[in-house]
DNA sequence: AAGTGGTCTAGACCACAGG
DNA sequence: CTGTGGTCTAGACCACTTT
């Protein structure tokens, strides 16, 4: 079996094995525990050099669905079966929330522009005050509310007017999409946090006021070192759980 | 410059690289924002090819300390400065700690044995009732408790008794000096918490009875997926921001 | 001894950004 | 167009584990 043979180039011939991998393992074709074929037999079976068989197993490796014993073998990590998500993944919270075998929703609780408060100027690195997009929304599992996220947004980054329609998108594709931006990378960082009573109401009534819960703190940056846009998410970590697996 | 020629073989090429890279990022000699040298220059400099340059950039890129930029280049990240851990190092507190900039001290607080819990059995994968080691330490930066973290080993991993002297050892040392054991993955989970009595004595006053902090739950497993202990932290995170970068 | 993963090299071609 | 990083190949040698 040879990848991308006279058919279109349209995923590189990695990212091609890295998702039939994955799927073998979800699958069950090769279960938790088990051996995998060798690299040499990998690179048989695809029609590919060893290198990309091990760029491959090294990013599978590093997010703990493999482990890899030299001079033995690669195994299906027998424990990843109740890991939701791999440490790094921490901002994308629909992906959580399905990874925790859950149906991932969405509501939005307010959508407005406002002039940004000086905690929100420093995050954005601005040195006079400008006006922002509060974006502030419900992510929901099972149609249980389990994520509170605050977004700000730099107004000026929005060429058109931002629609409801498209406050249902992730936070990447948002700014993709409407500002033909990229995040590059994010600054985290994590809190314990006792829910006030106006983020209790977004709760259903499953966390109450002065209820412990986590805090998720972030900054988006483009490649220039530009901050996009800041987050602040209040997350049941009762029922969501942020259950990962770190290699090494 | 040509790395490990005609000295000891001690550590990888890429090893070394990856060191003096770090340091060079360190030191300013890359500043925030600076364009690296290019992958044909590294390789010159170095006499070593460029996939032994790309592997290590790739790490150092995937740690958010450096940008990459197809058609561009390489540039330092600007906004590292204040990341104290790279996800993944959620784990080793005395590094944590000391990446912060504090002083990273330990002091003991209880080390005895018992039988294990029903949880505990549970992690640790035991069908029968064990005896097992529990190790209660705090972490201090700046002579400031910031971390109670309670450890539970297997007595039987234990040939030789565990005296007081080696229960200032990291866990990671301690398995592999006093069990032969080696970590090769671990499960995390992080929780919010309210802080009890018993564990707010451990903080000298700085945090009290009803606290939110953060608590961090670890399992540990050797290559053989077998569990070789449970870790149980809380961590005051306000003193110890937990700030990272995470990169795409 | 044989087979596995770990490291490293040399060279090729591609996609993209900048002048 | 030139130089950059992104991808991929083919082949070599090493370190380790298993038999």
């Amino acid at each position: 079996m040879v990848l991308n043979t006279a058919i279109r180039r349209t995923q590189t011939v990695a990212a091609q094995l890295d998702g039939i991998l994955r799927e073998r393992i979800r699958d069950g074709q090769y279960a938790p525990g088990q051996r995998l074929p060798s690299e040499a037999e990998l690179t048989a079976e695809f029609g590919v050099s060893r290198a990309t068989v091990r760029t491959v197993l090294t990013r599978l490796t590093a997010e703990g669905l493999l482990l890899r014993k030299q001079g033995d073998g690669t195994y299906v990590n027998k424990n990843i079966r109740d890991a939701t998500t791999h440490i790094g993944g921490l901002w994308e919270f629909q992906r959580v929330i399905e990874s925790c075998g859950f149906q991932a929703s969405l509501r939005l609780v307010d959508l407005h522009q406002r002039m940004a408060n000086l905690a929100e100027q420093e995050e954005l690195g601005l040195l006079e005050e400008r006006t922002v997009i509060s974006l502030e929304r419900v992510f929901l599992a099972n149609e249980r509310p389990v994520v509170l996220a605050e977004n700000i947004l730099l107004s000026e980054l929005f060429h058109r007017n931002i629609d409801e329609k498209l406050a249902t998108l992730p936070l990447r594709n948002l700014l993709h999409d409407l500002c033909s931006e990229d995040i590059a990378y994010a600054m985290i960082s994590i809190h314990a946090h006792l829910l006030t009573a106006s983020e209790a109401k977004h709760f259903d009534g499953y966390r109450q006021v002065g209820d412990a819960l986590l805090r998720i703190d972030q900054t988006f940056y483009n490649a220039r070192h530009e901050p996009l846009a800041v987050g602040s998410s209040v997350v049941d970590d009762q029922y969501l759980q942020l259950r990962m697996v770190q290699a090494w």
